[in-house]
This record gives structure tokens, C-alpha cells and sequence, in this order.
DNA sequence: AAGATATGCGTTAACGTTAACGCATATCAT
DNA sequence: ATGATATGCGTTAACGTTAACGCATATCTT
């Protein structure tokens, strides 16, 4: 591979001269402009990032605003980890982070995170904006005008630099086929269990499940307040099996459905079709009681939100504006390489 | 993040002697080793991967032994891409590659490709060992103690370095769960398209079908030596529909299948899974002619193989001996964004 | 006792890139 | 004509790490 220097010396001009063509920063003449950059593409010149990072040394400080890991199952435990992975493996490029974690049925810790994250100015930002009008009240203010990335869930009209996402309405159609197969007597019913606090991927799922499947079904509604959760599961309990030949759990919680089938001994008959691979849905998976697991790669979200900061603010890489992961589904007969690749990257 | 001066400094020693202790090659004493030591853990000191990358300045020539990309159905056009993706990331890191292609059916190919191979000597190699015996002849003389990755089929007991693939009866085990679920009547049976040149990975999947599938199943080998497939395929459209409810094909050719059942317009009566998200299977997917697709990732298992030998060679690190792949099930809600991911890689 | 070897350590060029700096000419304004 | 600015280019320190080299002492040979 060529330097610089073998450029520089083919032209016969300083590697200086050379430098100031490639980034443009004048002083040069159009004449040896010409022949440099002729010379690059003959030699099929690439500059070596990792001389460039050694010499820029650029700073990346990141903040990173996301709910409790331990919320929803333990689910933002999975994006966390694919951050720490990135920051480890790019911890001497320089690039940090701090996390600030809010609870995401609680409007007022939001708050409380965003005024710690605004006590110090960081070069860029991860969020998951999962209470977007709250969120849009500080946007202007503490982001201004640094790069940001929204994974998980995406803020429209926000100048943000990258949302890293799924596609919610696919997800249910996916569901819905999954359910529509489990089901080849189509007498019964199909419960939707899903959290009583709305939001965009919920309505999603649920939007994109109605569109396509074929069972008449109800929904059900788990108070997130955990005001009287345990009565709705008994109210479930009571009706699996008489009523419902099938379940499709909204969020990461199909765990709770499934311990409900476990215990009244139905496993093949209700079908189970939920999503996210977190610790207490990966047993039942194994054991067949939740059919079908749907993912959308949350470790590797984490990674690329660190990851693509530190490609646009240290490299300076021109990155695209999304990023939607793929919707994998896990189920018994596949679960065991998901889980092992659960914790490390590459 | 501290470095080497820091750790030095603060030692009271010169980097030379804090190096020497990092990577032990004598002349310091215990006493300086300790105290250098306990202030490296101290500083969470980590070296500067960049900075040895561009000091060491090590090679890392490779010679990779695939078949012909477009074999298969263009099968090896994605580890392929893959490797291309890893190579190009790399350029800049003295990793480099000459590709070596046979005839997988064709054993006179592969002894011209090993010769062709022999003339230069590598640092590292990539193989995918598809006709084990002879690989293995020329195995000692060629790899000798080089760091080889064998990825798609594993040889016992060679001494390899690394082998990244997938579990074949895995994904039989799964196509049959598949198979099972498409078929709620069960009064016909399935037909098992394989070709007619066994390999390991074909018997496997076959295998773990077998173990699982509840229907009754016919097995048909597809001639590759292009002699009378035609006749085959003929033979197969005959007794679609009257005769057979799901038809599995166990290597990249379903779109063959599927090509059949559209000419007969059966679209939504056969059921048809296969594996590989080879173009021509990608077509029949979206539109629900083929109803799963199993992949194992050949993009990645490319790619990864290039980034081992990258990790292993210039960066020294200690690699695991084995990566498997997750099976991943695509179909026509979720195969957008796999196909999206297909060609390009973070 | 004199030379040989071993031990413990510091210094430095090199890897490829960047960007500040300096030095000539050339062109401008007044 | 004289100073001011612009143009075109070369030189160089710095980024963090590595490994060769050199220089003292110390310990061993015979």
C-alpha cells in the first residue's frame, strides 16, 4: 500500500504539498493538484487511518441517555452491553462515554437525567427518546448542534444525525404469520397482551399484527404502575386455553405468559409468540413454551450508535441517516448460537 | 487514556523499560517490573492499538482457497463479498489476499488451484476444504505451521486455526419445524430435493430433518454433473401438488423449485423452504414462493475469516478455535432488511 | 587481574499522517 | 517604490509504540 511519501515522491513535490491537495486546504497549484492526484489514483493511494488517528488524536466524548438497564426484563441491558463492547474496543482512539439512565414510566426522571447530562458539554450524544415530547423540550438546548443518534426509537424533524432501529409494522406482520402457522384450527382466539402505556413501537406491532392476521382476537392492557398487574395475569391465567388458542406479547414480557402457561400445564396447546432475548424469555424459548422470539439485534444497536460517532466524529466518515436492523426470529431449534453471540462482538 | 509515557513517568523509568516489562523480553528487574506493573493497572493503561499497528508494520499476506463464486447458484459470490468488505478495511493495515477458485465438483480443479497456490508463500490461508480427502494431501506440504481458517466445512483433527461455520442438522432440525407447521394437513407427503454429490453439510441437514419432520417424505438427487437435471426436474413438476405438500431443498437451488411451482401456479399450496439468500432466491421470497429461507450468514463467516487472520497475525491476539453462525429465518415479511445488509457491512 | 558476559536501563529512529510554521516569489494598493 | 497580502511549496514536531542500539555496572571466567 502507498504513503504518502511514495506519492509525494513520484510527483516530486513535499508530502506537505500533497497533503494540502488531498484535504483541500489551498495553497497549491492547479497544475500539481492535477498530477498528485493522478499519481494517487495510479498508486491507488488510501491514507492510512490509523497513522491519521495517531496524529489527530481527536476527542470523543459521548453522553448516553437510556432507561434502567433493568427495565423491561432486563431488555436495555442488551444495548448496554453492545455500547460497553464498542467503547472497550475503542477506548484508546479516544473515545468515552458517561450514561445517564431514566425510568421510562416516569416522566420526571427524565428530566432529572437530562439536567445531570447538561452539566457538562459532550461532543456527542446517544438517546433512546422514548418519551419524545419531553424529550423535544431539551433538544435544542442541551444537543444544539452536535451529533446525535436516536436508536431503538427515532424523533421525525430532530436534525439528528443516524436513527438505529427496526421496523415495528413489519415485526407484527412477522408475528402475525408466525401466529397464523402455530394456529391450524382457526376456531379460537388470539389475545394481544401488550403494556397499558402506549407507544410508537407498540402501536406498531399491534397495527402491523392486526393487518395480517387471520384469528379474531382481543387485547389486553398490563398496567405499567404496577398498581394491580398481578390480577390482569390471573384474569389471562383464567382464560388460556377456554379462550385463546394463542398470545402475542407486545414487549419483552412473554416470560410472564409463559410462566402462566407452564403452570396450568398447556405448553403445546397455546401458541406463544412474543420479543427480545432477554435472560427470562431464552429458558422458555429452549423449553418450547414461547414458540417464536422475535429480535431486532439490540446488542448491535448499542454498537453502532458508539461505533458510528466514533466513524463520524473521529474519522469524519460520511454515515447514513438510518440503520434498520434486521427482524430475526428465534425459536428452540435455533436459539443456542443467538444466545452465545448474545454477549461478545466479533 | 494513559500511555507509555505516562506509566514511565510516573514510574520513575524510561518507556524502553516499561516496554521490555509489557512484553517481557528481559533486561529489567523484578523490582521495577513490579512497580511498573502495579502503576499499569492503576492507570488502566491498554496499548495504543494504532500506534503499534503503524510501528510494527507486520504483513499479512493470505491466500483464500473458494470455489468459483458463481458455483451454487452464486453461493460463494457472499463469503466472497465478505471478504472483500474485510480486505478493503484492512488495505491500509498490510492485510492483503490472492483468491485461488476450483470447480467444487470437479477434483482434477482443486489439485490446479493447490499447485497455483503453491508457487507463492503466504502468511496465513482461508479454505473452504469442500473435498476433504484431497485437501488433505496437500495439506502439511502447502499450510504447514501458517495460521489456516477453514470456514463453510471443518476438517478434524488438521491443526486449523479457527473454524467459522454453521451446525448443518441445526438447520435441518429447523427446516423440519418449518415444514411441520406449513403442513397442518399431513395426509401428503414432502419431498427432499438434495444433489446428487454428497457432502457433509447435505447429509446433515438431511439428517436433522428426518429426525423431526412428521411427515412422510421421498428423497430425489439432482444430477450435477449437468447431465440429465433437467429430466429430474421434470420428473419433479409431475408430482407437484398431486403427490407432495412441501418440498425442502437442502442446498441454494430452491428457486428451481420454486420456478416449477410457479409454471403451475401453485403458489400457495406447496410449501418450499430452503437455504442461502442467494439473488434468485431472493425473488421467490418476497413473493412468498419460497416460504423460508435459512441462511448461516455467509457475508460474516467471509468476512470474519479475513478479520481472524487480520486479529491473529498483526494484532497477536488469542482467537477461539470455532464460530458458528446463527441460522437465521428469512421469509417475506422480514427478507427487506436482511437484503439491505447483504452487500455492505458497518 | 583482565577480559568476557550479563544485567538494568535510557535514547532514538521509524511507522504514516497532520498541521503549524517558515521561506521564497508574485501581486496588490497607495 | 514600499509595505502588505497572496500564492506555492518544503520542513518539522507530534501522535504512541516498538525494537535496535548503546552505556554503564555487576558478575563471571581462567
Amino acid at each position: 500500500m502507498a504513503t504518502i511519501k511514495d506519492v509525494a515522491e513520484k510527483a516530486g513535490v513535499s508530502i506537505g504539498t500533497v497533503d494540502r491537495i488531498i484535504h483541500n486546504r489551498g495553497r497549491f497549484s492547479q497544475k500539481t493538484a492535477k498530477k498528485v492526484k493522478k499519481i494517487i489514483h495510479d498508486l491507488d493511494y488510501r491514507t492510512n487511518i490509523q497513522a491519521r488517528n495517531l496524529s489527530l488524536s481527536k476527542q470523543c466524548s459521548i453522553a448516553v441517555l437510556i432507561p434502567h438497564p433493568d427495565q423491561d426484563s432486563n431488555y436495555w441491558q442488551l444495548p448496554y452491553n453492545g455500547m460497553r463492547t464498542a467503547l472497550e474496543e475503542l477506548a484508546t482512539s479516544h473515545v468515552s462515554a458517561d450514561f445517564f439512565h431514566f425510568d421510562r414510566h416516569d416522566k420526571d426522571t427524565l428530566f432529572q437525567a437530562l439536567n445531570m447530562m447538561a452539566e457538562k458539554e459532550y461532543d456527542a450524544y446517544v438517546a433512546a427518546p422514548l418519551i419524545p415530547d419531553e424529550f423535544l423540550e431539551s433538544y435544542e438546548d442541551i444537543f444544539q448542534s452536535k451529533p446525535v443518534v436516536f436508536f431503538d426509537t427515532d424523533i421525525e424533524n430532530s436534525h439528528r444525525l443516524l436513527y438505529i432501529g427496526q421496523d415495528s409494522r413489519e415485526a407484527g406482520h412477522l408475528a402475525a404469520k408466525l401466529i397464523n402457522l402455530l394456529c391450524h384450527n382457526k376456531k379460537m382466539r388470539v389475545l394481544i397482551v401488550t403494556p397499558a402505556t402506549e407507544n410508537d413501537h407498540l402501536t406498531s406491532r399491534i397495527l402491523g399484527f392486526r393487518e395480517r392476521v387471520t384469528m379474531e382476537h382481543d387485547i389486553i392492557r398490563i398496567p405499567t404502575d404496577n398498581s394491580n398487574a398481578v390480577e390482569t395475569y390471573a384474569e389471562i391465567k383464567d382464560q388460556l386455553k377456554s379462550k385463546y388458542q394463542a398470545v402475542y406479547v407486545t414487549d419483552s414480557s412473554s416470560h410472564q405468559i409463559a410462566s402462566l402457561i407452564k403452570e396450568r400445564n398447556l405448553n403445546s396447546d397455546v401458541a406463544l409468540v412474543g420479543y427480545d432475548l432477554v435472560e427470562k424469555n431464552i429458558e422458555y424459548t429452549k423449553r418450547g413454551v414461547i414458540d417464536f422470539i422475535l429480535t431486532q439485534r439490540p446488542f448491535e444497536q448499542g454498537y453502532l450508535s458508539i461505533k458510528s460517532l466514533y466513524q463520524k466524529v473521529i474519522l469524519g466518515t460520511v454515515i447514513q441517516k438510518e440503520h434498520f436492523m434486521p427482524i430475526d426470529i428465534i425459536t428452540a431449534e435455533n436459539i443456542s448460537c443467538y444466545v452465545e453471540s448474545l454477549s461478545g462482538k466479533t
